[in-house]
DNA sequence: AATAAAAATTAGCCATGTCTAATTTTTATC
DNA sequence: GATAAAAATTAGACATGGCTAATTTTTATT
């Protein structure tokens, strides 16, 4: 039952694909999301299919079984918590943690995560603002929503990220954006989507629709 | 220049061996080691060679290269210092470090190491009494000697293991040695070569010539 | 309905890192 | 020095997880 590195992969893909769109995912958006072929997407699936920790073909698109979930979730659960300890203990920045937990998450021992958790405080999200899995595999709702869904003129704050790539996080950093960081959107433009948001109460800057859509917020008053 | 899971276990597979030996490790003794074939042991080498990791041929045996080396003992860095990580911090025994250890030191980063050996603060043992390199890659020789070498009727110290299988560390475990235990040869069977030792100044036990040669210690006393 | 575009699927190839089954070379021993 | 045993090597196979290049199926669009 031991899964390699590959179907672990898979799995968390199609597990964080089917968290956004709350569908089942396609082929094509799965190989895009790995960046593999199509080819490769199939004879995955058929192999995930085989192990009964995928379900697929009955319409169109794959979605995790229950045994399934429960891997892809013990994954997630496994990469926050050590980018928790690669950002709190290790001093690392919220740049590089990613890529390091990506590689940490498929160290297998069954008592890891927990052990982990407990030596961290049990923390409820990751420095990224995403919730960590509890050691039942309960995920707590994001209490933010997109910066692209929020009103003009309302002062928020940064809860976190939908993206965790270095390049969006070296953005973030160049415009001193962190958790914490107070946002307005002061205009939409009409023509790209894009906005003027002014950051901390200070300078105003222009951002694409891509990046709105990328923050999550909450909004703190008036 | 990214080495393999394989390539990593090669490296270090040679690192230890001639360690050991001293010498050049031949085919057969690395094909036992890694517990692979003296098929799959050559073709390894041979792409070992080629990647100027490893000399071979020569004459009848593989060393590792400066490079090699490097590579080698950045492993065993990284793989001690998750140890301490893991029996300090996460408070995993003894016989459980070792697995969990062997699947973290192939995590990739440039300054993983150093940031483990910073939050630790600079250990410079590994649980199992082993010296951790040094940035540098330096590796302080250890003090102690085998169990196997001692005199009899001397108080003696265990510093460390040379074997890091949990078969021996639950054997030590049920034993209750552990580093810092006082041991006593009393006598050596010169039929098989075992002998009788005395564990913590109370209880006399028979142990295997193997057992002598896999437990390090120094001389505490007449 | 006809057709173009997109998505899914198949077939077959490739690299990696194993293996087994010879075969050759080396080493040891009488 | 002949020979048996051990060690090294070669040849060829296999599983995994990718790929490219068709081909088929589905979905959209006139």
């Amino acid at each position: 039952m031991t899964r390699t590195l590959s179907e672990e992969n898979y799995l968390k893909a199609i597990f964080h694909l089917s968290r956004n769109s709350k569908e089942k995912v396609s082929i094509t958006t799965l190989a895009a999301s790995l960046e593999n072929t199509a080819a490769s997407v199939i004879s995955m699936l058929r192999k995930l299919t085989a192990k009964e920790l995928v379900d697929y073909d009955k319409q169109k698109g794959a979605s995790l079984t229950r045994a399934g979930e429960k891997a892809a979730i013990d994954i997630v659960r496994k990469h926050r918590l050590w980018e928790v300890l690669l950002a709190e203990k290790l001093e690392f920045s919220w740049e590089e943690i990613h890529d390091i937990a990506e590689q940490l998450e498929h160290v297998h021992h069954p008592e890891l995560a927990d052990r982990l958790d407990k030596f961290l405080g049990f923390p409820q999200f990751d420095p990224h603002g995403h919730p960590i899995p509890d050691i039942k595999g309960n995920i707590s709702q994001v209490s933010g929503k997109l910066l692209s869904d929020s009103t003009i003129g309302i002062e928020l704050e940064v809860v976190g990220v939908k993206d965790s790539s270095s390049m969006f996080l070296n953005y973030l950093k160049q415009l001193d954006i962190k958790i914490g960081s107070k946002l307005m959107v002061e205009q939409i433009i009409e023509f790209d989507q894009s906005a003027i948001v002014k950051i901390n109460n200070s300078s105003s800057i222009s951002v694409s629709r891509k990046f709105l859509e990328s923050i999550l917020i909450i909004s703190t008053g008036s």
